[in-house]
DNA sequence: GGAACACGAAACATCCGAGGTCTGTTGCAG
DNA sequence: CTGCAACAGACCTCGGATGTTTCGTGTTCC
């Protein structure tokens, strides 16, 4: 194995045995690159590995240190993952989004702080009547988003969030092609927000299916009629239009 | 932005945009660093970070690939990511699981094949009457991920494999200190196959409930009166205990 | 006395070039 | 045709030199 994954593993084991605990500073370059028994390159390599996936922080001119290890940092590393996976295993992620977001939901309706409701609220009124698809996306990604913290458990919020990022370009695609899509979206988000208002788990959670269910479903009837599977690029996404 | 962060940005976009196909080859050290403009030891730190995350896989003496970028490849390197969360956020992480298990079991009624309910039996029958608390999680692992891979869904099924990591740990603590988990694990093993073989989803997702929901109310109480809720270190894990 | 500024030490960022090791291939001998 | 050995290509590792950024300190000015 080569050096620079023993150096991985190393490490890795000093921050889960408690030998460096969230925030603590890494020794020097020169120093951990002696103390593992390796070149300064070498270890750079393992540090930067575990930089991508936000294990470590590094500051140029202060030091590296052991980022708080919170689960949304570690599971918002998977963001990065999930997008390579654009085109072909969309509905494999839509599929797993499908059981998540209506368990979140109801869970949002035991959960949420009044004060958090409230907010919610004004998220769904802050929307124009008649929005371009850009600001429905992103409106729509803050929606589930507080839905999910709202759930009061973080791990499934972060991996909830990561699964809405490659979902985003195809409700883009779906609001520029399927009429009546804005309206619907729009109420199905009232609906939604009205039964965790009332604290009614089930009937949040019976929305939510329906909400992602629909987004599934013409998906699923788009890839299958169309020749030509793949989403049309818009790189400039939703916040460049929305600014 | 370091030009190491560049990079990594550059070869993402190289693969998502269909330049560099999964299997392909990357041009050389030399040459590509020269096309992004940045020198090798700077490359390789990038070309470590994606390794990690199972996008590029390097081999000594050959080249570097694009691996196939399949959803378990990417996701099993989540596993990584789930071992920092050993202690604190196991709750919520098996929450989540307990979520998607159930979801998973119901689809595995519905579309696994004759053959591999009849391993799925075999794999039962294959513990013996006493079986160490090692074999046992070890056997249970496998229960899982088969169920995980029947549901058809390689997201899920890899998903479920991450999550599992954890829990195991807290598996072995459960058998080595609950009078009668071995026997009530089997039973509901038993429960579950049975479920699945007779094309019941909703009585084998009900029976999955319940054996998450076992282990999540007893991780529960335990944590909730221990004084020390960290679990006891046992490095050598089912591994090596079983060879 | 307090605040703004300037300086210097510390630490990471980047680059370069040399030698080592492994792998796949090629060519020769049997 | 098969097996072995030598070769070339590609990655692995190292160590040092130089540039950049940040933080702390001491000084100066108000």
């Amino acid at each position: 194995m080569p050096v620079t994954d023993v150096a991985i593993d190393k490490i890795k084991d000093m921050i889960i045995s408690g030998e460096l605990a969230p925030g603590d500073r890494l020794p020097k370059e020169a120093e951990l690159a002696q103390r593992l028994g390796l070149s300064r390159s070498s270890l750079r390599e393992a540090v930067k590995a575990l930089c991508l996936i936000r294990v470590l922080d590094v500051r140029q001119g202060d030091g590296t240190y052991v980022t708080s290890l919170e689960p949304n940092l570690l599971l918002d590393a998977m963001t990065f993952v999930v997008d390579f996976h654009r085109d072909d295993t969309v509905l494999d992620f839509l599929a797993v989004r499908r059981i998540l977001e209506p368990a979140a939901t109801a869970l949002a309706a035991l959960h949420m702080s009044d004060d958090d409701i409230t907010e919610l609220g004004t998220l769904l009124s802050e929307l124009e009547d008649s929005p371009t698809v850009e600001a429905l996306v992103a409106n729509d990604l803050q929606f589930h988003r507080k839905i999910a913290d709202g759930s009061g458990n973080p791990v499934l919020c972060s991996l909830l969030d990561s699964l809405s990022g490659p979902t985003a370009r195809a409700r883009i695609w779906r609001g520029l092609t399927q009429e009546g899509a804005v309206a619907k979206t729009r109420e199905q988000h009232t609906a939604i927000y009205e039964a965790i208002a009332a604290r009614e788990p089930e009937l949040a959670r019976s929305w939510a299916t329906v909400h992602v269910a629909g987004v599934e479903q013409w998906l699923r009837n788009a890839l299958g009629t169309a020749d030509d599977p793949t989403v049309p690029d818009s790189d400039d996404g939703p916040a460049a239009a929305a600014s």
